[in-house]
DNA sequence: TTGGAAATACCTCTTATGGGCGATTGACGC
DNA sequence: GCGTCAATCGCCCATAAGAGGTATTTCCAA
């Protein structure tokens, strides 16, 4: 029994690549592909009134960059997913998309068929990513270490909710005093001198 | 010619299952699984002196949690990858297990011939996910949207920095009261009373 | 057993912060 | 042409925060 066809559009400025892309995934069985734009105006101007399931989004474009065009394209359809498909692999560019909304991550470098496998992974719900990729996004998650100790963690916690000195020593059960040489501390370890760049420092290395 | 087998350990406390990838992975060509735990405990105190690439890692174990364990080995061995593979599918187990420093993350319906496909894919510097998982990760980049100004969005950087009022008229030309206001503005839209919080918004909103 | 964190508690002093007010100017949209 | 909003500047005031101390207890590791 065969499933509904995946509808898909293509971005992308190289007319080359765009036919051929355009080509190999109407031709495969499952997928269909009416439509491909050079460039991210025409995209936005046509998309949305289209039956598409997914777009396959170049970076580079003349004007608007791919990734501007995904924060938009998603923010008038978030049910659309978009997966980039460029030669861009610095981190800027990855995260960049990941943020404005894209579903995968995937570089031109990738064969047909697997690009026929990752459309369908989206389409199944999935993320692909090309290997680099994926391991550059996990990396992202890395803690490189903790100075912090339990409790200090814990009211460094309730100081990013906005808490102030009595109303953490009123959480903990402790003295405000108590609270107050905690922070003290916390700021000594992680080279800061007040609550802001606590927070921020903090946050930047996942300590909370 | 045959490449080097991949050596592999895995970590697991189910008996049935542990057995049973062993014989899996050890049988399988290019693969070499010598070693199987069936607690954190006993993992930690053999790996390290071990010639291993990869660890298949349960995170549901006896006494120390497997994300704990990933923790401890990678402080220890920071060239292992290890491989999360578990039933536990919820963002906090997800997330903690990445900030650990998993290499890939695969849930347990991952069938035999996909899981050494995977372990490949660690081994080849790739990063895989079940499909449900890399979507998750993804959607945790997703910016909701941004009510600040272009001016807001630059006082609350430097806020972020610990700059107070006057060192921050100095570096925009302001006046501190000007500042003062934006900030105040800053407050109001983001609902919140204080720069710990504003901060902490902002960043888990990716303002900043 | 001794040294070092971590956790606890307190004091004083100066400065920064946030809340509550008001006000003008210049874009931009409708 | 009118309203809205961003951006700018201002004042007063109560309180919170941060910088400087000192000190005790507990517990773990060297």
């Amino acid at each position: 029994m065969p499933t509904q066809n995946i509808h898909i559009a293509i971005v992308e400025d190289d007319n080359e690549i765009r036919q051929t892309l355009n080509l190999i995934i109407d031709g495969s069985a499952g997928f269909s592909c009416k439509y491909a734009f050079p460039d991210g105006e025409s995209a936005l101007a046509s998309i949305g009134n289209l039956p598409l399931d997914i777009v396959l989004m170049d970076i580079d474009l003349p004007g608007k960059s791919g990734i501007a065009v995904t924060r938009q394209l998603k923010r008038e359809n978030p049910e659309l997913d978009i997966i980039m498909l460029t030669v861009q692999s610095d981190d800027d560019s990855i995260f960049e998309s990941l943020c404005a909304g894209a579903s995968g991550y995937l570089l031109k470098d990738t064969s047909p068929a697997e690009l026929l496998v990752h459309i369908r992974e989206v389409y199944d719900g999935g993320a692909p990513m090309s290997n680099s990729i994926a391991r550059r996004i996990i990396n992202s998650f890395r803690v490189i270490d903790n100075p912090l100790s339990d409790r200090e963690t814990e009211i460094l916690k309730m100081l990013s909710k906005g808490l102030n000195y009595k109303e953490i020593a009123h959480e903990v059960f402790l003295s405000p005093h108590t609270v107050k040489t905690h922070i003290k501390n916390i700021y000594a370890k992680l080279h800061v001198g007040n609550r802001a760049e606590a927070i921020y420092k903090a946050l930047k290395q996942k300590l909370i």
